[in-house]
DNA sequence: CCGATTTGACCGGG
DNA sequence: CCCGGTCAAATCGG
């Protein structure tokens, strides 16, 4: 895992960048913030200010995710956990967390029928398999919808978290085997939004896909990169982070590109590589690639573009 | 009636 | 033991 040398000096200058970064992250994102409220402000000013954001968004969490899986292994670092709120979270999300309404499904009543069931049998469950590592995404939305079907089989309140998290899986379990399952949990920060975590990709037929808007990566869970402007009616920027299973460690080096790299043939090469009975032109592995794909074509291809050689 | 949701118990890794 | 993920009986609701 953490293949570099002395900790000290590189987290001391790590954390400085950070600093740096985090700051000039605000700044832009005042700005992008600015440039929108001139109504028709040129665009290739907005295009620019968010090309900047996301640049450092990019950068942030490539740093930040290698410092914590090197302070992880020093063991001294204490209050990990807790990572990144501090300055950037708290300033983007203040407002917004004031406007929360209660949307989404879950959370609603509970105190109403009180049922007392103690059972006292011991309710054998068969003994199952804890799914280890698949691929996962992970997004950032406003909705919960996509474009499958879901049936939920749990609910947990989660450590430090406000919210609780909602477990689903394909309702087409059972009828086709579909090993898809989906997470979903309000951002505390934000509560209009979700985070929504994909484990597995879907095997059923069925019509997938609305188009997130925009793709990262990550090698691990730190989810500072929501930031989203409180008062702007515009869409948010979903973020996606993909991750791979690679057998749990993830391979030597951490920088940058060959992040980028080695992900996005992990990427192509899992999505190419679907079981024998899917003809590859199917629609389930065209779908996988219809989210990249078509998405970039949109909005934010230019971003696209952006992120790609920012980080490399 | 039957599939979806709710919710406490169970499971297993750290 | 704690915590997050899963199971499944009870319940909901079309």
């Amino acid at each position: 895992m953490n293949t570099m040398l002395f900790p000290e000096s590189v987290s001391a200058k790590r954390k400085q960048v950070i600093r740096e970064l985090v700051k000039g992250r605000e700044h832009a994102t005042q700005l992008k913030f600015l440039l929108q409220n001139l109504n028709g402000g040129s665009l290739s000013a907005k295009e620019m200010a968010a090309s900047v954001l996301r640049s450092f968004s990019v950068s942030l969490s490539v740093i930040t995710s290698d410092s914590l899986s090197e302070e992880a292994g020093s063991g001294g670092g204490g209050e990990v956990a807790d990572q990144n709120h501090s300055e950037d979270g708290s300033l983007v999300m203040a407002a917004a967390a004031a406007a929360s309404s209660n949307i989404g499904p879950e959370d609603s009543s509970e105190s109403c029928g009180k049922r007392i069931f103690v059972q006292a049998t011991k309710d054998r469950r068969g003994s199952y398999k804890r799914r280890k590592s698949e691929q996962t995404r992970t997004i950032v939305s406003p909705t919960t919808d996509d474009d499958h079907s879901w049936r939920k089989y749990g609910q947990k309140d989660i450590l430090n978290s406000q919210f609780p998290r909602s477990y689903f899986r394909c309702t087409r379990k059972h009828d086709q085997g579909c090993r898809a399952n989906k997470q979903v949990q309000r951002i505390q920060e934000n509560p209009d939004m979700y985070q929504i975590t994909y484990i597995g990709f879907h095997t059923c037929k069925d019509t997938p896909i609305k188009a997130p808007e925009m793709v990262t990566f990550s090698n691990t869970w730190d989810s500072f990169l929501v930031n989203s402007h409180p008062d702007s009616n515009e869409h948010h920027d979903p973020i996606i982070k993909l991750e791979c299973p690679c057998s749990g460690e993830t391979p030597s080096d951490v920088t940058g590109n060959n992040l980028d790299h080695s992900l996005w043939s992990e990427l192509k090469d899992f999505e190419l590589s679907k079981p024998s009975n899917i003809i590859p032109s199917s629609s389930a592995v065209h779908m996988d690639f219809g989210v990249l794909s078509s998405h970039f074509s949109t909005d934010f291809h230019f971003e696209e573009n952006n992120l790609l050689y920012s980080s490399s």
